[in-house]
RNA sequence: CGCGGGGUAGAGCAGUCUGGCAGCUCGUCUGGCUCAUAACCAGGAGGUCGCGGGUUCAAAUCCCGCCCCCGCAA
């Protein structure tokens, strides 16, 4: 008899829970789930999908704030067979990857060599793209460099945002992952060394990128609308009679072939649709729902009823 | 003690500083008008002004305590 694969699971986010709950149910152990610390909030602790999953299932829960010598003797103890690793978040020094006889894989939601980096869902809806996918591959080093096991493409739909498409990548991605894994410890799969010169990168997103530029086309503001639906979201400033406040816009949609020229990048109208609309640079959006500092979340028609000089005003 | 905005009719808001009839826009109901509308006209219903206490002839408004929602910062 042999003994069950041990993994010890690194990950963070949404996408990183999704594909843990695919392994809680796979034929492996899992020793050790390692996931970010808790961020501490008035209103109470973010939520971490990685460590609610692994408390449900009962597996050790690791949340190092660094990952230094003790972390790494730690996990040296667990005598891990392998490291599976989805959008962690923090860099893994070479020492930790190196610890499992059967290496570390890394889950990561672009086709790599195409958006390595820690945003690559939220990057292929920036560019518009119709395709991306998922890529398990040999952890080095360098970011998003190793070696590749294994891929999948998926389409993407023009109503998918960063919700829909995190969800369709995570659950393909957990699929191919308990495919390639089998695969991988049975020695059937050859790595593929990735092609450098076809690479792209990707940053990490800040609050600040949420900004909206008026200048910009319709499509492209609604393509950063559905990259930041979960964070960090879409922003604008009003001047509300010397007041300059801020306004998320918290569902939009785009309306790229019609063009008001007389009016100003950012005017705020209606037409007899009585649709909220404003002018950018090619088209307009059209405004549904949105929030002001300090206020809760309201649709664009009821906002205007108690803030009538919307209209009419140019956001900035 | 991190900084700040807010809770008033089903929705969105004004009114609070300077106490004195509970307001606006939208929705809703009734009737009218129109070839027609997310249009227009007339009329109506709908409120423990977040909760508790205090001051006052009189409190949405001033004072004290509490609850809740939200933006920023981390």
């Amino acid at each position: 008899m042999e003994e069950k694969l041990k993994i010890v699971f690194m990950g963070t986010s949404d996408f990183a829970g999704i594909v843990l709950e695919s392994l809680t149910g796979s034929p492996y152990e899992i020793s050790a789930v390692v996931t970010q610390p808790d961020s501490r909030d008035k209103k109470g602790n973010l939520p971490n999908p990685v460590r609610d999953i692994a408390q449900k299932n009962n597996i050790k829960i690791l949340q190092p704030e660094k990952l230094d010598e003790n972390f790494t003797n730690e996990i040296k103890g667990l005598r891990p067979d392998v490291f599976i690793v989805a959008s962690y978040g923090k860099i893994i020094p070479e020492k930790i990857l190196e610890i499992p006889r059967m290496k570390s894989l890394n889950v990561h939601a672009s086709l790599l060599p195409k958006l390595r980096g820690p945003s690559p869902i939220q990057n292929s809806l920036l560019q518009g793209d119709k395709e991306t996918g998922i890529t398990i591959m040999l952890m080095d080093k360098g970011i998003d460099t190793g070696d590749i096991l294994s891929q999948k493409k998926i389409a993407i739909n023009d109503d998918d945002d960063y919700i829909t498409l995190t969800s369709k990548l995570a659950v393909a991605g957990s699929k191919l992952l308990l495919h390639t894994v089998s695969k991988w410890i049975n020695g059937e799969i050859n790595p593929v060394k990735q092609n450098d010169g076809e690479a792209t990168l990707c940053q990490l997103i800040e609050k600040s990128d949420g900004q909206i530029f008026w200048g910009k086309s319709a499509s492209e503001i609604h393509n950063t609308f559905r990259a930041f639906r979960v964070w960090p979201g879409i922003y604008t400033f009003w001047d509300n009679e010397g007041a300059v406040k801020k306004i998320s816009l918290t569902s939009i949609s785009a309306e790229e072939n019609e063009n008001e020229n007389e009016r100003h990048l950012g005017e705020v109208f209606q037409k007899e649709d009585k649709k909220i609309r404003v002018k950018t640079g090619k088209g307009n959006i059209i405004i549904e729902k949105l929030q002001l500092e300090g206020k809760n979340e309201t649709e664009a028609n009821s906002f205007i009823n108690g803030y009538p000089g919307f209209i009419g005003s140019v956001l900035k």
